[in-house]
DNA sequence: TCTACGATCCTG
DNA sequence: AGGATCGTAGAC
């Protein structure tokens, strides 16, 4: 049976949007909560809830899992080779979707952060599916658990159906949507490297619900410890 | 449970 | 040429 819709949040964080609900709960950040440093973003879309709309229904789910990628200076970041058509949107205005293709066949999301010019991101990398799952199984190829349909950025983009089409559409309105959702603690998120680069690899820019069966795996090689307010974002 | 590898194609 | 990945095969 469907996990039934997330329960609204005191997201003290999240405030600003012009749509409260009826709780004083934002219905979507605020473009200011993109304008910030990415690695506080990553960490505080642990929790969010991304929906997308599409023909065939709507699928969304609880965010577990992310990666910020800093900016020009960051090697692994494809602002590196400056804006050109394909990062086109990873330079644009925050709170708007950067969607790429990877290895000719996948696609990931992204949200863009910092002010037009930059070209920064956060990289959702795992959802715990809550809306649409019937959808998301169809789509997916009906994997034996639920913790296989979006546990990677690939998985994630089939099962809710994104694909480039939604490259530079906002995150607040559309078929696109990413809103705040019950809080992750900072005790409960874990700080590792990032996934499958080359470039940086010590970095610790991977945020991750520690405990969430729902997130990729993380390698044995890799270090993991604690999330650290004002050690992983300052 | 873990590691290794091929598919597949746009970008620079 | 190589990549912000995934599924499968094979070892242990």
């Amino acid at each position: 049976v469907p996990h039934p819709h997330p329960p609204a949040a005191p997201a003290s964080r999240a405030t600003g949007s012009p749509e409260a609900g009826a709780a004083g709960v934002p219905a979507s950040y605020a473009a200011a909560f993109y304008d910030r440093d990415p690695r506080l973003v990553a960490r505080e879309l642990l929790g969010a809830v991304l929906e997308c709309r599409t023909p065939e229904g709507t699928a969304g789910g609880r965010v577990v899992e992310t990666e910020a990628y800093l900016g020009p200076h960051d090697p692994a970041c494809h602002a590196v080779a400056g804006r050109t058509r394909r990062t086109w949107h990873l330079h644009g205005p925050p709170g708007v979707a950067y969607v790429y293709r990877i290895y000719g066949m996948y696609w990931c999301v992204n949200a863009v952060t910092l002010p037009e010019g930059v070209g920064s991101a956060v990289l959702v990398r795992a959802l715990e599916p809550l809306a649409g799952i019937p959808l998301q199984r169809a789509r997916r190829g009906h994997p034996r658990r639920d913790a296989d349909l979006a546990s990677g950025p690939g998985k994630l983009c089939v099962a809710l159906g994104i694909t480039g089409a939604l490259d530079g559409t906002p995150l607040d309105a559309g078929p696109l949507t990413l809103r705040p959702g019950p809080p992750v603690a900072d005790a409960d998120v874990m700080v590792t490297p990032r996934i499958g680069i080359t470039r940086a690899a010590d970095w610790p820019l991977r945020y991750v619900v520690g405990a969430s069966p729902h997130a990729s795996r993380t390698p044995r090689a890799f270090f993991r410890r604690p999330y650290i307010p004002g050690v992983d974002d300052l």
